[in-house]
RNA sequence: GGGCGCAUAGCUCAGUUGGUUAGAGCGCUUCCCUUACAAGGAAGAUGUCGGGGGUUCGAAUCCCUCUGCGCCCACCA
């Protein structure tokens, strides 16, 4: 390889080499030729064995720009050139996830606007903000389609700025396969996706307790919860039992004495909505009362005392009010007890303004009209309240943290509310598909190994199928509408459904076949599905939405299943998961054969960055101070699935590097050309050529395990003992002051070696390395071949040419020392060398004998055996000191 | 409570199936304007490989255990 393109340098010489090499506006002038010429363009006519496929994360636009991007994204783009250079016809397209509730909600955040579903489309409708909302400024409402207008013009205008940093970041990316996930084809193979789960029943609708945030007024999914530790207070509060006079003894515990029953709760506020009571089987302290009744506090109503095995014994009193919905548990034991449903909080999180029909006394009545249209909150200071006046509440509430649930964006706790959603299996209720999905998995090869075991965890724990129905505007709808019957009552068990052909449709907007717009809402009519569909069960099918599933069956066959999945180890449970769900689903296999997984950035403190610590750096001042490749270097050097931490100093390192790539060019093809045919001969050359050979042979290994920076660390690690040694000894040899069979040896290896390390460095610094095979070759370096072993090592099996080497370079570490000590100047003469050591290495060093003495400019080398290598050096005498100056 | 990862020089980290004297960069010290590079070069100092135990001729590496840090999951009355 590299004597073709050697051979092609001789033959036909590009432009040459600048008087002063520099890395300014390389960047600029590279990225024009690279679009200009379709460098990165994909080869469709490339058959599926000759295609390397990437399922490129599509970045959320409406996140800022973060120097995580830089750090994962060039970790791929590693890989891709890799695979490019090797010949692989790579399909590396980019995507923006614009859809979803992070875009509406920047959209609200910019613009000042709310959407209000009930508005009809307003045509002369302006945002009255444009990026600088007043902090009091009031949620303008608007409609839903001026909203999802509102939503693709901003997003457009962020994916304008994303585009810039990800060109600048010098991605390989193939621009024109962009798409983005809110985009026709997007919303289009998302439908017909979901149309089919719906015909093979893994999608289904239920009416079924739901965590639903209060304040996005929409359903979340298991995958979107996490835990914060907030402030609560635990509250003991009174149940009566029924046919036992009041409690007057306060002392105790439990209560079960006496004529009450003690429970403590951290949610008063749902005592309204209390069903039953519950204790563990085994208590003995409650045995007596299971299947007794008692009567709630406040609203006097009966709830039977139960025992379930999910109640702690250790934790309050052991007995647990359970309410329609607190938490989790408590749609647990509602289910398993069959208990019945008396649910409060609404869909604007408040409390019903009615007075439930389960609640008859006089009094309670009345208690409840005290917290109807109540948030929990305010409920809550209100019921303790009442609690307080009615005796019913032992002492005060004693505060404590715990964990409660939250939607990941959200800001105050999940709310159970029973609703009806939309669900695909993903084995969280069934077994069966539950260890299929795990086979999966192992299907998967990972990068690195041990990223499966988060992924075997969370779908060994799934408790739950996949909500992906949001009560929100700007997503891909759900495709489907529901009859109507004669009282105009929606029919939800009556599904209409477009044909494949018809969509992306907007079941808002459009009809289905056999009606017409004038029947919708109308008695045995249609109503359109309101809902939109979770960003996840659209971005699960980024490798159909690339690949262009069913649009275009003879690329999708030539992409699908990708090769690699690159994603960070945070979106194992949502996004890697969600898409290994869809491809079980429809293609019954894995959407790819590896998954690679990049670390965190970390702030330079090794924090977790987030906006929230407003500790985010952002990358454009980076890349302008060190250069793209500098930075890339950086993040190339962070090793695959580890966190790693903002490093300015491992920039300055690649900006460092890259200089140095620009120099050593200079300087070698300075020396000239080697005359046409010319082999690197002697001894010293064809060493370093076998040290390249395994170089190559580590990086390609390396690279073909996904570890990046590994084959950095190889090439890298090479390059500067050619430069600070190789070079050394040999320049003097290239420029022709020996003879001239020496000088066309010299010449060769290190062209040789100059195109080979030329090429190993392309994947990481795009930029430089194309700037300086500019110098001297045709084309892009991103064009060229990887390298391959030059071949020297094989034709001369008996030869250890890497150990003829080192000696060579211990003497001259040993020459260079005597002078620095003695104060002199490298280019101090040496009158006489004695070398002392085994015959191995004297005849290394005789072999190299003129390089060493042009390198340490040594008058005399002279040898003689001995045990282990050593050095004598005679220093020439130091000329006469100048004369002090004057003064 | 379960799982995963990490602990090596002042700092950031390599160290692959156990194998000579444990490495790199940054930082620090010294020297050198040397015609590829002074935004550079040459050299130098710095280590109980987290603690303890075990296997082995030999352990940073394998096993057990303890400690500390980080992440994920579970628990949420």
């Amino acid at each position: 390889m590299a004597a073709d393109s050697l051979a092609t340098a001789m033959t036909n010489p590009p432009p040459g080499i600048p008087d002063k090499p520099t890395l300014d506006g390389i960047e600029t002038a590279l990225m024009q030729r690279w679009e200009t010429d379709g460098v990165y363009r994909f080869d469709r006519t490339a058959g599926r064995e000759h295609v390397f496929s990437i399922d490129t994360p599509p970045p959320t636009v409406s996140g800022s720009l973060h120097i995580g991007h830089v750090f994962s994204y060039t970790h791929t783009d590693t890989i891709a050139r890799f695979q490019r250079m090797r010949g692989k016809a790579v399909f590396y397209p980019i995507g923006w996830d614009d859809n979803g509730l992070a875009t509406e909600r920047r959209v609200q955040n910019f613009t000042g606007v709310r959407c209000d579903p009930s508005l009809a489309l307003n045509p002369d409708f302006a945002a009255p903000f444009h990026g600088d909302v007043p902090k009091d400024h009031r949620a303008i409402p608007v409609s839903r389609p001026d909203f999802v207008e509102l939503c693709r013009e901003i997003t457009h205008l962020d994916e304008q700025s994303f585009e810039h940093l990800f060109r600048r970041l010098g991605l390989s990316v193939d621009w024109s396969l962009l798409y983005t996930t809110i985009g026709d084809r997007a919303r289009r193979i998302s439908q017909r996706a979901f149309l089919r789960n719906l015909a093979r029943g893994e999608a289904y609708q239920q009416d079924a307790p739901t965590l639903y945030d209060i304040d996005e007024r929409t359903a979340v999914a298991q995958a979107e919860m996490e835990d914060r530790d907030v402030p609560g207070a635990y509250h003991k509060l009174a149940f009566h039992r029924v046919g036992v006079g009041p409690d007057t003894d306060t002392d105790t515990d439990t209560g079960t004495e006496s004529g009450d029953l003690w429970i403590d709760t951290t949610r008063p506020e749902l005592l309204a909505s209390c069903v039953a009571m519950v204790a563990h089987p085994d208590d003995e302290r409650y045995q007596p009362m299971f299947g007794t009744t008692v009567r709630t506090p406040l609203f006097d109503v009966e709830v039977p005392v139960l025992a379930h095995r999910l109640a702690d014994p250790d934790k309050g009193t052991g007995m647990a009010m359970i309410c329609t919905f607190g938490d989790i548990t408590d749609v647990t034991w509602w289910r398993e007890l069959n208990l019945p449903t008396r649910a409060l909080i609404g869909f604007d999180g408040r409390f019903s303004n009615e007075t439930p029909e389960w609640i008859t006394s006089p009094a309670g009545q009345e208690h409840y009209r005290q917290i109807a249209g109540l948030a929990p909150k305010q409920a809550q200071r209100r019921t303790v309240e009442l609690l307080v006046e009615s005796g019913e509440m032992l002492g005060d509430a004693r505060p404590i943290s715990h964990p409660v649930k939250f939607y990941e964006r959200g800001t105050r706790p999940l709310e159970i509310v029973a609703t009806r959603q939309w669900y695909i299996r993903n084995g969280g209720r069934d077994a069966v598909l539950r260890t299929e999905l795990l086979e999966r998995g192992s299907e998967l090869a990972w990068h690195p190994p041990y990223m499966q075991h988060r992924y075997d965890n969370w779908v060994g724990g799934l408790n739950g199928d996949w909500l992906i129905s949001r009560q929100r505007f700007f997503g891909v709808p759900i495709p489907v509408w529901y009859r109507l019957d004669a009282e105009a009552n929606v029919r939800y068990d009556e599904v209409l459904v477009p044909t494949e052909t018809e969509l992306p449709i907007d079941p808002s907007v459009d009809c289905p076949n056999g009606f017409t717009a004038g029947q919708r809402g109308a008695p045995n009519g249609f109503i359109g599905d309101p809902d939109v569909m979770d960003t996840w069960a659209t971005s699960s099918l980024t490798p159909q939405i690339a690949g262009a599933w069913e649009d275009d069956p003879a690329l999708f066959a030539n992409v699908f299943p990708m090769d690699m999945r690159p994603q960070g180890h945070d979106i194992i449970r949502t996004w890697l998961f969600a898409t290994i769900v869809r491809g079980h689903h429809e293609h019954g296999g894995v959407p790819w054969r590896n998954a690679s997984l990049s670390g965190w950035v970390l702030d330079p403190d090794r924090k977790k960055m987030s906006k929230s610590k407003g500790n985010v750096v952002t990358p454009i001042g980076l890349l302008e101070q060190y250069g793209t490749d500098g930075v890339r270097y950086w993040a190339a050097s962070g090793r695959p699935g580890v966190d790693t931490a903002v490093d300015e100093g491992q920039m300055k390192v690649g900006r460092k590097l890259a200089l140095k790539i620009l120099n050593v060019t200079k300087f070698v093809l300075g020396f000239g050309e080697p005359d046409s045919g010319a082999a690197a001969t002697a001894p010293l050359d064809q060493a370093m050529l076998s040290r390249l050979d395994s170089v190559v042979k580590g990086c390609t290994t390396a690279f073909e395990g996904f570890d990046y920076a590994r084959a950095l660390e190889h090439v890298e690690g090479f390059f500067w003992w050619f430069c600070d040694d190789y070079v050394e000894l040999v320049k003097a040899r290239a420029y022709g002051t020996h003879d001239d069979a020496g000088a066309q040896s010299a010449r060769a290896a290190l062209r040789t070696a100059l195109s080979a390390l030329q090429r190993l460095f392309a994947p990481f610094m795009p930029f430089v390395t194309d700037e300086v095979w500019g110098w001297w070759q045709h084309g892009s370096v991103h064009a060229a071949a990887w390298p391959t072993a030059t071949g020297l090592a094989i034709d001369h099996p008996s030869i250890d040419h890497v150990a003829a080497i080192e000696p060579v370079g211990e003497v001259l570490a040993l020459v260079r020392r005597a002078k620095t000590e003695a104060k002199l100047s490298q280019r101090a003469a040496v009158d006489r060398l004695v070398v002392r050591g085994p015959a191995a290495a004297l005849a290394a060093i005789e072999a190299a004998r003129d390089d060493l003495r042009s390198a340490g400019s040594i008058d005399v080398v002279e040898h003689e055996p001995a045990g282990t290598l050593t050095c004598e050096i005679i220093l020439a005498p130091m000329p006469d000191p100048p004369p002090a100056p004057a003064g």
